[in-house]
DNA sequence: AAATAGAACAACCGCATCTAG
DNA sequence: ACTAGATGCGGTTGTTCTATT
């Protein structure tokens, strides 16, 4: 049984919206509201155009407080360090970012900050590769003839610093933190009410992000203790913990935007009895219960009502 | 000045989820 | 408990803008 469609395909417009689309959709939204039915709206005020495209128009354009333009270097580590910890959530995303549209964010990443990381991410394969093979002569031509390093600027981004500032974890050692922070990254989970991946039969009603977190606890426990989660994005697991902390330049400060992170360090502490200040979270402490590069079978997926604002899930708005 | 490529942005599409009946 | 319709979300595509040749 295939599904309704949700307007007359013959009769909508499509394409981009006229001025006067704005204005008339604009003033009624205004007025009136939506109306509890986005489906309707454009018959209500005469526009031949879809509900769900009403609704976007709205949404990604003509409500009021929308921030249009470039993005600060701030709202790029809070989207980086975001996609990072919780993959492609954007509507997440941007109710840590107000004014932003989880469009606009969501275009931002693809065109610009993904190959940002993905550029100076291969920029710096080549040169650990290089360096393993005694140093290319073209590297050797970019070395600042001063102190033999490569130019500080090498990469476009400012996320990367060179390369070999990145401390490597020894495989042995990742390994040996593997079921400890197995058990960190579930007791984190289920102390702030995790929601697993959709692919999990396992996962917890969705209903559970609008419950305070005691209750988003007790709702996710059972499935959580029984459960992995995956990284499946290949950009998140070519990353190291150290890289992270290099790659977003907090390697001793508090990530910006991030608070949902304050006290995650004792939370560390208390399960590897680790000395780091509570006031004070790097990505090495975040990422080691978010993000596994020895151990794929997990994914830092966390739960909306993690973020201090409400997150609006379903129903009327 | 024209052509082309790439970047940036806006909008559409389809699926998953929610909700009212 | 079930179903149909509405909504929300993320991926993708299409269009416009800008830089380069």
């Amino acid at each position: 049984m295939g599904r309704a469609p949700c307007c007359d395909k013959a009769n909508v417009k499509k394409g981009p919206w006229a001025p006067e689309e704005d204005a008339r959709l604009k003033s009624y939204i205004e007025q009136h509201g939506f109306g509890g039915n986005w489906i309707a709206l454009p018959q209500k005020i005469g526009l031949k155009r879809c509900g769900k495209s009403c609704r976007l128009r709205w949404l990604n354009y003509l409500r009021p407080n929308i921030k249009h333009g470039s993005f600060s270097e701030e709202e790029d580590n809070i989207i980086c360090s975001l996609y990072i910890s919780i993959g492609s959530r954007w509507s997440i995303i941007a109710a840590q970012l107000p004014g932003r549209t989880d469009n606009d964010i969501k275009n931002y990443w693809n065109t610009r900050l993904k190959k940002k990381l993905l550029g100076c991410k291969q920029r710096k394969d080549q040169n650990q590769q290089g360096r393993r093979a005694g140093a290319s002569k073209q590297a050797e031509a970019k070395r600042d003839p001063e102190n033999g390093n490569p130019p500080i600027n090498a990469c476009p981004s400012t996320y990367w610093p060179e390369a070999s500032a990145v401390p490597m974890y020894p495989m042995s050692q990742v390994e040996q933190r593997a079921d400890e922070e197995n058990s960190s990254i579930r007791r984190l989970l289920m102390k702030l009410g995790g929601r697993l991946s959709s692919d999990n039969p396992l996962s917890v009603p969705p209903a559970t992000s609008l419950l305070p977190l005691q209750q988003a606890y007790d709702a996710s426990t059972a499935s959580l203790m029984a459960t992995s989660v995956q990284i499946t994005d290949p950009l998140m697991t070519d990353f190291n913990p150290a890289e992270l902390d290099e790659m977003f330049g907090c390697g001793s400060t508090k990530l910006e935007g991030l608070d949902c992170f304050y006290g995650l360090g004792n939370m560390v502490d208390d399960n590897s009895g680790g000395a780091s200040t509570s006031d004070t979270v790097t990505w090495s402490e975040v990422s080691s219960l978010i993000y596994q590069p020895m151990v794929p079978s997990y994914q830092g997926v966390m739960q909306p009502c993690l973020f201090e604002e409400p997150v609006h899930l379903g129903g009327s708005q």
